[in-house]
DNA sequence: CGTGCAGTTGCATCATGTGCAACGGTCATT
DNA sequence: AATGACCGTTGCACATGATGCAACTGCACG
């Protein structure tokens, strides 16, 4: 909507694929080089872009700065994530938050076996939608249209044997997921690797996030683990309980909406 | 320089403190509603900012890709990254790699004893800059105004009573940094964790890059974890060879440069 | 010593971003 | 119920501010 920020903003995805020089920046912008100068120049105040020893620019400190502020200020993360070590320190596994936003299904918290390591680094990187247990809860709780209309531009890769094959069955396992009000990842992503998940809920009733236990084979075999779906649930249950409660200050109004 | 460019990139460390409605937005911007929605929008359209069901904004996840992308694509830490795991292997112990940028020293790998996770988890945020052996490594490397100029703006916080306490001293462990060659953190920033650093350099002899090994007192004595610092700049200087050797296709020219 | 290349600057033009005022929807008040 | 306040949104006329050009600089290379 507004030409000159459109391309200052498109700058940023082009020099995430690695560093360029002014010329370069100009000519995949399309535009003349003392426009490119000056958006670079904007950008590089407001430390978004870092300009290297050899001129050429890439991206900078600041971005991540700012993605590191954004994900500590996420209300469900900061209500879940005491739960989320509980429930790590009663069962030892990997345990993950995630979220939904704009066709993208993101971490947003991870508790590893016996360390409370926050560990952002799967973070941006797009999450095998097809398959995770956070992804399919997440996704269940679409209106209809969305999920069709999603499920048809997905791809769907088979890196497993066990991954979800096609968007057919991927809407069924929806359709599955979202009566049982949980799911699970058995070797669809990983081959060795089991997850179970379970929504967790703002007070309108819709999902806001979803959690996670993943656990390699050898470790502990698929059924062991999904006895603890439970747990699992009773948490998830908790961090609902707590979040759609608790923060009626946070939300102008915690009841309307439909869309 | 670009008035539009820099409004609309003013936007996101304000989102970053917490979400804010249009109105909020386009008071703490200084500009009427209509410009401040045409704003946001081409910042929603480009990812950066997302909508939540309250109608009130916050960053989005592209932010995040980008920061990962960026991260990825870094030379260092794609050649540091076997040499510090190979190390960790070694002596167990936490291993950082860390460059200085725009006033900031920030993590850009991490091998966790045991598993080679990469955590971005302190990414962005002000790292303990006038204690972290990485930090002095990298500082100590400025231009001696530069040195001087930061020091002066820079504040002291008392992480622990052997954090250092002002300007004067920073500038003195530097110079003994800058001549020795390697870099300590004695229990200056959390009681009970020690630090080794040695300097990453470029074929300039710059330094680029710096790592570390951290490990709490309970585990190893400073005096063991010094021990270590043979082999922490070894390893440190085989990047250096691998880093300064290697890349003569990614900058232009290998030599010249002095600013 | 000249040629070519990349980054930078000043400037005239007009495209673009701007603020205003008016509309529509939702919620709170009387 | 009806009223009023508030917030997001739209269309528009104006002039601010972004654009591309051309000329200048500094550097590297032949």
């Amino acid at each position: 909507m507004s030409q000159t920020v459109d391309r200052a903003l498109s700058i940023l995805p082009l020099l995430a694929q690695g560093p360029a020089d002014l010329g370069q920046v100009a000519e995949r912008l399309g535009v003349h080089k003392s426009t490119a100068l000056r958006l670079l120049r904007t950008l590089h105040e407001h430390g978004l872009v870092y300009r290297q020893q050899d001129q050429r620019y890439r991206l900078g400190a600041r971005l991540f700065a700012l993605a590191q502020e954004a994900v500590e200020n996420l209300d469900v993360r900061e209500i879940a994530h005491p739960h989320l070590v509980a429930l790590n320190e009663r069962c030892g596994h990997t345990v993950h938050l995630a979220v939904y936003e704009e066709n993208e299904v993101l971490y947003i918290d991870k508790v590893e076996s016996r360390y409370p390591v926050r560990m952002y680094s799967r973070i941006g990187k797009p999450v095998a939608i097809t398959v995770a247990a956070v992804a399919k809860l997440l996704l269940a709780d679409l209106p209809e249209a969305d999920r069709r209309a999603l499920a048809e531009r997905l791809d769907f890769p088979m890196y497993t044997p066990r991954s979800t094959p096609n968007a057919a069955a991927f809407l069924k396992e929806l359709a599955t997921v979202r009566e049982q009000g949980w799911a699970t990842d058995l070797g669809g992503h990983e081959e060795s690797i089991n997850c179970v998940g379970a929504p967790i809920r703002g007070a309108d009733g819709r999902v806001v996030a979803a959690m996670s236990v993943s656990a390699p084979n050898v470790v502990v075999t698929a059924e062991e683990l999904l006895s603890l779906l439970p747990l699992v649930r009773r948490t998830a249950d908790a961090i609902t309980r707590e979040y759609s409660g608790s923060s009626p200050g946070r939300h102008h109004t915690p009841s309307e909406d439909s869309a």
